[in-house]
DNA sequence: TTCAATTTTAATCAAATGATTAAAAAATAT
DNA sequence: ATATTTTTTAATCATTTGATTAAAATTGAA
């Protein structure tokens, strides 16, 4: 049926539209004629295939998020790969994700700062500490007689990726003048980062 | 004169009204209305003390930002602290900072992303490259005849102490259960960050 | 084709919101 | 004390914005 491919087709536009506004806006600062305008669409239309603003925006997180977790899902818990395969792993994917994307940490963070209600039960509570990566860590802390929580450093991985892509601005206000040195730095973390994981999870 | 300091009371009473809206909501999420009732104050002088909403804004940003920043300037310009002392003071006093003003990383790496004009010659860009510590990084590194740039450091020194605060939401999502634990967790970075920084700068 | 259901549009509504105004109140100066 | 200036208030404005509606256009079925 052609309504099928159509109705997936206007619906999808809608929700890649407000995927890019509301992602790059946030909630509050985002207009439905925004969303219509970007979309090309009537802004009645909106309301029409999701309920509201709110709907919309409900929807376009739980994807987002759903999408950032499944990365680290398939990563996490791949049984076949050695720890340090899955650390050079995480913090590639990750550099790639966040560049293809680059809106989307802060607006997960600002997101689940501010709305962390619809979003229980969508998210499950054991997706790090029953991850095979957990185990590994685990095992190499205790080869090591470490006993600081493997969580530390899972945390650490997260941060040392992450964190200076959402203080990218504020890195180009006191250190940095081209964007091109930014994504150099980028770059070579992506090097650096695996280093230091492994060195601070045995030395 | 009673003028003056009524002014600044009033003045200063609206602007903790807005800091403390504006850091927790966001500006597009912060209305005058709110900001005008949390101060205890009617809505107009709002608009007869600062111009306009963003006025306000851009008073209260600007004096979180310089607030944030000089903590650092102190810390990192001592010229009477050893490296190492350095990496300690600093992990600490910003868990301390960050503890006590919770919403203010976000606040700040949100503003910068949408709102950079304004800030223009407000920053200093050598705040971080001409300080006493990043003599200290480059004579450490090349002590260890290591290449890597000494911002990495710095990057990895932010970045552990401030990343899981901003990514609080979704430490408790998906891996904690309980606020005391969080806590704790913080509590014990503040001794593993320093050793963790140390041992990445040297081994 | 013809009819019914679905989708899209333009116009409009109602509430929210930033801002202004004119008058009242308070403070200060003479 | 009186007059002048400054501060505060209540009422209101104008615009923005999320949402609705009724009609038009399109689509699919009979």
């Amino acid at each position: 049926m052609a309504k099928q491919i159509k109705d997936l087709s206007t619906e999808e536009k809608i929700k890649e539209a407000a995927r890019k506004v509301f992602t790059s806006k946030g909630f509050a600062a985002a207009r439905t004629r925004d969303i219509a305008e970007e979309a090309g669409m009537n802004l009645a239309l909106l309301n029409y295939y999701f309920r509201s603003k709110e709907k919309l925006f409900e929807i376009v997180m739980t994807e987002n998020l759903l999408h950032f977790i499944s990365g680290i899902q398939t990563l996490l818990y791949d049984t076949a790969t050695s720890i340090d395969e899955k650390i050079d792993r995480l913090t590639n994917y990750y550099i790639d994700q966040i560049i293809e994307y680059p809106d989307l940490p802060l607006f997960i963070l600002n997101a689940l700062k501010s709305n962390a209600k619809f979003l229980k039960g969508k998210l499950n509570k054991n997706i790090m500490l029953k991850s095979h990566f957990m185990l590994q860590l685990q095992a190499e802390l205790k080869k090591n007689k470490k006993t600081i929580k493997p969580l530390h450093f899972i945390i650490n991985t997260f941060s040392m990726i992450i964190f200076p892509f959402v203080a990218r601005p504020l890195l180009m206000e006191v250190a940095l003048s081209k964007d091109a040195e930014f994504i150099e730095l980028m770059n070579e973390r992506r090097k650096l980062i695996p280093v230091w994981i492994k060195t601070i999870l045995r030395s």
